[in-house]
DNA sequence: CTACGCTTTTGCAGCGCTGCAAAACACAGC
DNA sequence: GCTGTGTTTTGCAGCGCTGCAAAAGCGTAG
């Protein structure tokens, strides 16, 4: 394999100095049109590709940023990223993606003072089980933008939904369809990420706003938001003496698990238990019925985070942490309607 | 914020050369344990950690391996990418991950010589639309694994499943469930990929072994293997005059969508339409009814790629390029025969 | 003609590590 | 004590680029 033509070769050929080529290469503004087209010209006759490692440590940077979820094949974290990969790129950047699934001790390594440092510029992180005593231990130099459950503390952004307010909302459609007996389904009372607790609060604001009082057999802990752990709850809670009429799931595939349950034991959705999830993946749209949800503005988020966690890269002096707020709203379908709706 | 405490400094504390730092940071065999102890206690006293930019540059190369697939938000991707990326991680190689949308020109841009090689030592590629043209003129010292869509052509790896029979193997669970007019959605005649035709083909295959015709009206192309096309492509059979009593979709996705179709329009699966999907996603495990489908073998797929690519990336001299087949079965479930079956 | 300020180009050091080959050391045998 | 062999350590160059500061060029004013 011969030699990758460097910088010096080009100009070699160019008549200039390295430095020029360099200038040239990166679009330098004090360059003349004379010298450009020379060195251009010499550039594309050798076919000359910058050396990106070289770059890097020159500049003492990687171009590159991580994104961190708790587990990869998560549809909500897929649409997400999906989204983040491509704003990166408008703004050049790589994006490497790790998961954690969830091990509180990886996500911990992850933003620690670590090796990896350097191999990213900052992180875009979304984690489940951090705790503030991980965050507080941090390496502090690393950009890093968080989504989801952690609310800032001042040294990181924090972009996502309000979690109680969107979670009222849904309980209280619930409610105003007339259901009276309705669970709730990913609670997580002892996690230390906090999402889990905000949607229980916003459940018991809703029925409280109504004059109601939920009844606490009805909310159920859930290891994680999977569709597993949703038909394993909704199976719990039908075999309870006085099943719910209504239930909010903590997450669309919670929701699609409890209905799947539902469904095989005879019982009709919504008719006989109308179903609220969150998050609206593509998955629920096509679902059979079609599932009412908290749709967040997954574009929004993504872009914000990548927007933000840049300008942390690029700031000298690092910019105030901040608490970023992405709109949602409810989309009505079948699972709580019972309307065919449009997607 | 200070510096980084460098090799230099580790070698000044221990009273030794810094190559020798490097040495015992890299586990080399000829250190004695008097010196590997010495050095050892000035890493853990100043905190070093190894400057990964500048190893990158002076091995050149970049101990990342790049992901490239069409959508992220595929389930069968996203699944897939969470193999590879804890294959990855044992070997010690970060994953960067890159969507193209499907598109050609994406596609070959990123195997053909680019201004991002070093960032990654090899690729694990799961085209769409790359043509022959595109693969002969890519960069050939780019280490390169291809997933699904095309045969190899000596010159790199090439992992996936036996499409053919696959699909063989679908259609005649159909056909020996007493359907007759069998429709396949997902064809793709004029693709430059092949995966589309090779099930196409299986489809013929299996109704020429059982001495039937495949009806040319009911076999469907759609552009993509989603949902929205499966609904689609559904909406149209059964406008026809005469519609299918079983459906070979090319994916669970494209059976998610084309049994929401027949749900929406009243009628029932598997009694009146029997569907079939292929890849054996989570979501198909869930839905109602739950699919009958064909699954390969994801994590072998992924460990495969990754060690092929791994060894593509040390080796001396480039080793053959094979065509590796992972093993693949049909689940049963509801959507084919009615009956509840285990997760 | 010289001085001055501005633009363009250059030279060099150095980012922090590893490859290579030579040097130093250790030990056994004569 | 000296030689030879094998092990351990070292020194240096260099990966290919960019930051920095100095040098060169260039035009205008005095």
């Amino acid at each position: 394999m011969r030699r990758e033509v460097t910088l010096r070769d080009v100009a070699e050929l160019a008549g200039v100095s390295s430095r020029t080529v360099s200038n040239v290469v990166n679009g330098y503004a004090n360059v003349t049109e004379r010298t450009r087209e020379r060195v251009q010209r010499a550039v594309d006759e050798l076919g000359y590709r910058p050396n990106v490692l070289a770059r890097n440590l020159a500049q003492g940077r990687s171009g590159q940023i991580a994104v961190v979820v708790p587990y990869l094949d998560t549809p909500y974290f897929s649409e997400l990223l999906q989204s983040v990969i491509r704003a990166a790129r408008v703004s050049g950047y790589n994006v490497l993606i790790d998961q954690t699934d969830g091990d509180p001790e990886h996500e911990r390594a992850f933003i620690a003072h670590g090796s990896r440092r350097l191999l990213f510029d900052g992180v875009i992180f979304s984690p489940l089980g951090l705790d503030q005593q991980a965050l507080a231990d941090r390496d502090r130099t690393l950009p890093l933008v968080i989504l989801g459950e952690r609310a800032s503390d001042g040294s990181f952004d924090h972009v996502g939904i309000d979690d109680v307010a969107a979670s009222r909302l849904a309980t209280e459609h619930l409610i105003d369809l007339g259901r009276r007996r309705i669970a709730a389904i990913g609670d997580q009372p002892y996690a230390t990420g906090e999402a889990a607790q905000r949607r229980t609060r916003g459940f018991r604001e809703a029925h409280a706003a109504r004059g109601l009082t939920p009844r606490e057999e009805l909310i159920i802990s859930t290891p994680r938001f999977n569709r597993p752990d949703g038909a394993r709850a909704m199976e719990h809670l039908l075999d309870l003496a006085e099943p719910p009429d209504a239930v909010f799931c903590y997450s669309d595939l919670v929701a699609l698990g409890a209905i799947r349950t539902i469904v095989s034991r005879g019982l009709r959705v919504p008719e006989d238990i109308a179903v609220i999830g969150y998050d609206d993946i593509e998955d629920g749209r096509f679902s059979n019925p079609t599932i009412t949800t908290i749709s967040p503005d997954k574009e929004m988020i993504a872009t914000t985070a990548v927007d933000r966690l840049l300008l942390r890269i690029t700031s000298e002096s690092p910019p105030p942490g901040l608490e970023l707020r992405a709109p949602f709203k409810l989309v009505e379908r079948e699972s709580t309607t019972g309307r065919v709706s449009p997607r």
